[in-house]
DNA sequence: CTGAAAGCGCTTACAG
DNA sequence: CTGAAAGCGCTTACAG
């Protein structure tokens, strides 16, 4: 690793390329006011020093960081991928990026996940997580809560979908199948409240009674599976299961393994999120779709909206959800 | 959103505290040159005032990031979340964060990979995907390329898993069990090529027949199905099959469920990096562990160690593989 | 277009 | 410890 010598600074380019150092600013920040060969000039002189400008000192001097932080769960919980490249794709014609910051790889350094953020002095928050008491959120930057949460953030504007909804024509989907005896395993959360309310406004009107049950804030395959045991053990009647995400779906498909069941003849599933996982061939699970490309579109557009006028009253946008129907339900037995 | 007045600086602190700029930046630096009093009187203003330092301006003034780029391929398959995390824990120590960027999320905006984080100024580069040739490496700046990877990069540390020990000794696992009619599917990529290299050791040494099928550089859920039909279909007498990673061998797992075969009394699958997918009660897929953790920790100590002596000549680190023993495997039927 | 100037919010010596 | 000063690499007017 040879010492190289320093990196090239905008002075270098300048007295390289025979102009001003104002000059090679107005190049960078794509002014209309220069002449194709004093552009032509200053490109060339750029990529022959391999000089690219100092994030820090654009930001010092711009008074701008040009980036909106995101703050997920976790990584291993794959459903945000399509919220990130909605997020942007949207943010992209504004020239703003994405920082993402992950909660539980962060847990153990610092108490609050924002202050890396708050730090780099981002333009815009975008929280795919449920916001904590340790998030203290700043008055002088917008807040996109995407996804539907139970903790409320003051003024932030609100991208999510219609999970209640989604829950409810799930349930629906069940009974049109035939379908009496009809659990659901479910985790915390904003988006769970909401997938348990849509469960029994959907069995509530059908007559039917309900069972929900939970042993966990969490929602992964392995809480699915313990849940699926306990519903199994609780009511062997069951005919079919709403599950309140995809992972914990295929926990319920792997207790229904266990116990001797075949899905979708003896029990029928039904995921949420349309994640990868669910449209893999060894699955092909039964799931809503929660539109998170559409929902980062959004709350792009949140973000250059509430830029654009930081004055204007908080948004709620709210995204129709989509039945996905594949291989894990079918028509009760003997309905 | 009420415009807030604008954020705290070094100036405002020192003035609520009652003591001179200097000062400030130097409890701020952790100087124990700093008399209790004074320091407590620093650390309650910067409370009161919500103070965070400029990253741009530290970075800037310090000429130092304190950040270590990490470039992964893709958000959705997880297998560099331990990376991650013991990348973390290996820096945390040394007051360096992380940024990561995925490859497949920037492929639209910049055709250099690299280009965000030289604008940042990293103080080294972490690789965990396959270099290409649009990523320009400047020799100022350390490059650890984590995993095996088919491209060499000048200068570069590398620490991987011995991916060829993993592979032979996975199938020397299936050969122990009586199998002798054993496939290989496979992708593309450095650590692809060594793990086919482990198959055909272990299959040379034991005398028996190769039959390798490979379809695309992926190593999708998919890509693993088409393989896998691809395999049976030439050799409908295997009874084990290796897969490229564990998403692979959930696409085998897909295909031999479709085939009317039951994993693992008419077909033994191994996968390969102990992801949490290998892991759940459906799959309980016998795999190899590639340490990620471990390999996240070394790379830690070669970023570190590189920084402190950016003279010494490059370091390789090889971890040895570990067969992680699930349900997937069983002694073939007429041994 | 140029050129000189001020400033972004810090860090880093350095004289007291 | 303080205080004044220079500097990090840019952007932003502004007079010519």
């Amino acid at each position: 690793m040879a010492e190289g010598r320093r990196r090239a600074t905008i002075y270098d380019v300048a007295q390289a390329a025979g102009v001003s150092k104002s000059l090679v600013s107005l190049v960078l920040r794509d002014s209309p006011s220069v002449s194709a060969p004093r552009r032509a000039a200053v490109l060339a002189a750029i990529k022959e020093l391999d000089y690219r400008p100092s994030q820090a000192a654009t930001a010092l001097a711009g008074g701008t960081s040009q980036t909106v932080g995101v703050v997920i769960d976790d990584y291993t919980n794959t459903w945000f991928v399509e919220l990130l490249r909605g997020l942007q794709e949207g943010l992209a014609s504004a020239g703003l990026r994405i920082a993402v910051s992950d909660r539980s790889l962060n847990a153990h350094i610092e108490s609050d996940p924002l202050d890396g953020f708050l730090s780099t002095r981002v333009e815009a928050l975008v929280l795919a997580t449920e916001p904590t008491s340790a998030m203290r959120f700043s008055s002088q930057i917008p807040v996109i809560i995407a996804g539907n949460r139970a903790t409320e953030v003051p003024g932030a504007d609100i991208t999510s979908s219609d999970d209640r909804l989604g829950a409810r024509r799930a349930i629906e989907h069940l009974i049109s199948l035939g379908h009496t005896q009809i659990g659901h395993i479910a985790g915390g959360g904003g988006a769970s409240m909401q997938r348990i309310a849509g469960y029994r406004d959907a069995m509530k009107a059908a007559g039917l009674d309900e069972r929900i049950v939970t042993v966990s804030e969490l929602t992964t395959e392995d809480i699915g599976y313990q849940c699926t045991r306990q519903l199994l053990k609780r009511a062997p009647e069951t005919t079919a299961i709403l599950a309140g995400n995809d992972s914990m779906a295929m926990g319920a498909m792997g207790a229904a393994q266990e116990a001797g069941l075949l899905v979708p003849k003896d029990l029928s599933i039904i995921g949420y999120d349309n994640s990868p996982l669910s449209d893999t061939h060894l699955l092909q699970l039964t799931t809503v779709d929660s539109r998170n490309h559409a929902l980062g579109l959004h709350a792009a557009e949140q973000v250059l909206s509430r830029l654009a006028d930081p004055e204007r009253t908080a948004q709620r946008v709210l995204l129709e959800p989509l039945l996905i129907e594949r291989s894990t339900c079918a028509p009760v037995r003997n309905a």
